[in-house]
DNA sequence: GTCTATAGGGGGATAGAC
DNA sequence: GTCTATCCCCCTATAGAC
């Protein structure tokens, strides 16, 4: 992988693990082996930085959604929910909670691309949630992009709060969301 | 009100604006006129004075929960979720949101005082939910601990993600919460 | 592309006068 | 209780050699 999509990646990480504030150029470097002003070469600055890795996750929720079109609302739904477990299963919570938090100490840049991933995330949510209700898959007795605040925020604070209150509450709602929506 | 309680309830706004990492001492003493070391007078320690500001809110939740207690189920929700629009109306997030982020970059007394606090939400949260079905006040088909956590994964996100989505959405996650609970 | 060296600022914290 | 003065560390960022 090339040194860019390496810091990228570790950024990345880290905003998850420690958040925006809280890492260093130095956490960065020391983990790769090289030097902070090397980390400058690729990117400018920290806020930069933080965009691109902000970017990489539009990107990669484009590509989910791409490839999950055909399938059933059930696995597209869990599809979604499986970057969620892969959050959690690094301790990490998601990009989106770690910098809402930092929000107001962050580019406008940063916020710009932060809102553009969460109204895809929405959007695709809501529409897995209307095709999974026309096809008679999932009940639920509000409107899908209501229902569809309600699971995302299920999710988002489901990997905060169990850093607190224990690692299988994760799975628990997980379970309790599918369960309200398919019986 | 004494300086003591000024820097606590001043860093408690810090930290839920700007995340407890991006707060500084400057921050407390230009708002209250006073300089920084005085600060190191009331709190020793950073971490200190985040231990106590997590303290005033396990208080404030132990007063509330006293308060309410008389009162029918209904009301006890909604006073629950009134910590969670006056935080809106401020643009902040909750403190557990906050701190749950950073958890990997606090002291371990911090965090014990922060699953305090958690548990006490959701066992809060977990009884009203109970009293609430067993009077036929509520409806939902899953364990109340499981609904609880719902509940309060649906409030704490809900701060963050209004960040970005819309200002609108709080209230229209408040509302969707109660109404699956009693139509 | 990566390095050394360094600038320039801000952070938390302490000592001791008042 | 609050002040001034200061310490020491870490931070982001830049300049210029290799």
């Amino acid at each position: 992988m090339s040194t860019r999509n390496e810091i990228i990646n570790i950024a990345d990480d880290l905003i998850r693990s420690k958040g925006f504030n809280a890492f260093s150029f130095s956490d960065i470097s020391s983990s790769l082996g090289i030097k902070n002003a090397s980390i400058h070469y690729h990117f400018p600055t920290k806020g930069a930085l933080g965009e691109t890795v902000v970017q990489k996750h539009i990107n990669d929720i484009e590509a989910l959604i791409a490839m999950t079109q055909e399938w059933p609302p059930l696995n597209k739904l869990e599809a979604f929910m499986d970057i969620y477990s892969s959050e959690h299963s690094q301790g990490n919570v998601c990009v989106v909670g770690s910098l809402s938090t930092d929000l107001n100490t962050v580019n406008e840049d940063m916020k710009a691309y932060l809102k553009e991933l969460v109204f895809k995330i929405l959007n695709w949510v809501t529409d897995i949630l209307e095709e999974g209700r026309s096809r008679n898959m999932f009940k639920f007795g509000v409107e899908p992009r209501e229902k569809a605040l309600l699971i995302c925020t299920n999710m988002l604070a489901s990997l905060q709060i169990t850093r607190l209150s224990g690692n299988d509450d994760f799975e628990l709602i997980k379970k309790t969301v599918i369960k309200e929506l398919t019986e």
